[in-house]
DNA sequence: GTGAAAGCGCTAACAC
DNA sequence: GTGTTAGCGCTTTCAC
């Protein structure tokens, strides 16, 4: 299987190889004339360039490389915000002749900096895009940073750092919340924390008590429950809070996963949702259109957002020096079946 | 950031750089004492291989390529069965210093076969991994076999092709679904059947069909209903089927999606699962274990049919006549909630 | 504007 | 067993 060259449409054109290496890289300094000969014979001759002799030749890949926390490594991954990430990353790669390398990796994992460095190594991708929690796990920036590959952060909650990072607005959408629920006429809001190592999921505990303030509506510390992001410890709080003979009138998540654990607890103890109770999660995984009720929740623009990390990444095209970047992406309250007014 | 180069070592270690590469290649005809001397030089230097280097020279990018249909162009993508294929896909990559690209591609969409040429000769991939309804889809497997490269087809339920395949016993394990439905006592047993264009769907049908037979029970057209695999259309068949006055007492769909429909219209229309109908799947996605009640379905080994396909990529090593293989996984029932003895 | 020549870091073929 | 040499297909530098 042999394939053209570009000495091939060198001959083909009767230029120089280096003619048509301008004109496949868009350089300046071709007459008009001389790039459509050019052309032509790249289009006739379907040619196309070799990713390892541009690399190699140039430091160049055209590769993008996505981390991210290993799902595998956890018993019930919901695993639809990584499909949402490899969506933003792959449409960003599709319009710029980019390809995408994943790599998911455990945290946990002591050699983990040197997989990192032997992945660059390897492969040598022009940029790396890491996502929560892993980008606030120094042991992978710093192994990234300290081989000067150009790195974006994928944070929900946090902002600045050392390197770029695109995050979005946790703390006032779950602001946005509380006082959604406030306004269908609920004052007992619970809410679920999260794993107090994600600290996404903490700014989303920050939104919670900021929308109780602006509501007029004292913080209850009885109504705080922690939870660890997971189903099962959802449906522990739900359970907690709903056998209480004063329950309260709505239950708000840190995350869809613990919000779907609190919707098994209301359905095992029979408690109608949302007659009885309302539920609101946060993310908007794929499942909470799907459950029924379906879930009310804070929809996260993660695949916008890892689109741009992806285009921090390959706009920066020759810039020497690199430029520490961020951007907010908002999102938004997804209102669906689960919440209503409060009982009575 | 200069990185170390195979000349660097072999100065360090005093000797020439073929030398050095036969220790990091494993080629024989290396004296012990000299390998132990380059591999000191190699881990004191931390040296590690140029991908594009080894790719340009050797034909070999040790990059796998993994294409599946792209998700982001359907409305309710459920992800889980993405996922685990990347997640075998990188076991196999892990343990054997390969990375992974994922193309996920819309086979609607024209250009494809220019695409995945494009792809190929970018990044040239070892091997390349097509994941059903795309392994049955010509246009794609005759791109990339036109270009040489060795594919492997990831189809739950054709065998017989013109490249490697792993497959998985969609027929057998869909009579043993109906056999255990029969065992708990249901007679009256509908199917919902899958959009026809997805083979693999076809041949569970085959199944329900000889599970039946084997049970002695005869075939009842009334009780076979159409869909098109989509949440929505199991909603409408479970709507159809549970309005009938004589309704059936277990419904089995031809996947989780379409079953998790049935359960929505079940509890719409107040019919306790499995009380008064017993509900079944197939695929076992991550949804599956999470609704309330659980899912009854069947457990598709996808991750190892995926790493089994790496594997097979992998090993070929340097068979220079590709070789045909296929094999077989096989899948198996998961009883969850959502089936038991039929009512009265 | 265009081209010639020198590598990028590695493997392959062959000599020693 | 080990080293030498010539590329792989491209970009870069610099000459024209």
């Amino acid at each position: 299987m042999q394939r053209t060259t570009l000495e091939d449409v060198a001959e083909h054109a009767g230029v120089s190889i280096k003619t048509v290496s301008r004109v496949v890289n868009k350089e300046p300094n071709v007459r008009q004339a001389t790039l459509e000969k050019v052309s032509k014979a790249i289009a006739e001759l379907n040619y196309r360039p070799n990713l390892s002799a541009r690399n190699l030749a140039s430091k160049r890949s055209h590769l993008i490389c996505l981390i991210y926390d290993d799902p595998a490594a956890y018993e019930l991954p919901s695993s639809g915000y990584i499909i949402k990430m490899q969506e933003g990353v792959l449409k960003a790669c599709k319009t710029n002749n980019y390809d995408l390398l994943i790599h998911p990796c455990n945290y946990r994992d002591k050699h983990i900096s040197s997989e990192i460095r032997s992945l660059i190594d390897h492969a040598r991708p022009d940029g790396i895009i890491v996502a929560a929690p892993l980008s606030n796990t120094p042991r992978i920036t710093k192994a990234i940073e300290a081989t000067g590959t150009p790195l974006v952060g994928l944070s929900p909650g946090i902002k600045t750092r050392s390197h770029s990072t695109i995050s979005t607005n946790d703390s006032d959408v779950s602001a946005q919340m509380v006082e959604y629920l406030v306004s269908l006429g609920h004052k007992e809001i619970a809410f679920i924390q999260g794993d107090s190592g994600h600290k996404a999921v903490a700014s989303r505990f920050d939104g919670y008590k900021a929308g109780l303030k602006a509501a007029g509506i004292p913080l209850s510390q009885s109504l705080v429950i922690s939870g660890d992001n997971s189903i099962g410890s959802g449906e522990l709080a739900g359970m907690k809070l709903l056998k209480r003979k004063q329950r309260p009138t709505a239950i708000f998540a840190a995350n869809d996963d613990m919000a779907l654990g609190v919707m098994r607890s209301a359905k095992k103890l029979g408690i109608d949702i949302p007659g009885e109770v309302s539920i609101a999660g946060y993310d908007d995984i794929t499942l909470a259109r799907l459950v029924y009720p379906a879930l009310t929740t804070v929809s996260q623009p993660l695949a916008t957002m890892a689109e741009r990390a992806a285009m921090f990444l390959i706009d920066r095209n020759g810039e020497q020096h690199e430029v520490i970047r961020s951007e907010i992406i908002p999102g938004h309250i997804q209102v669906r079946e689960s919440t209503g007014k409060p009982p009575h």
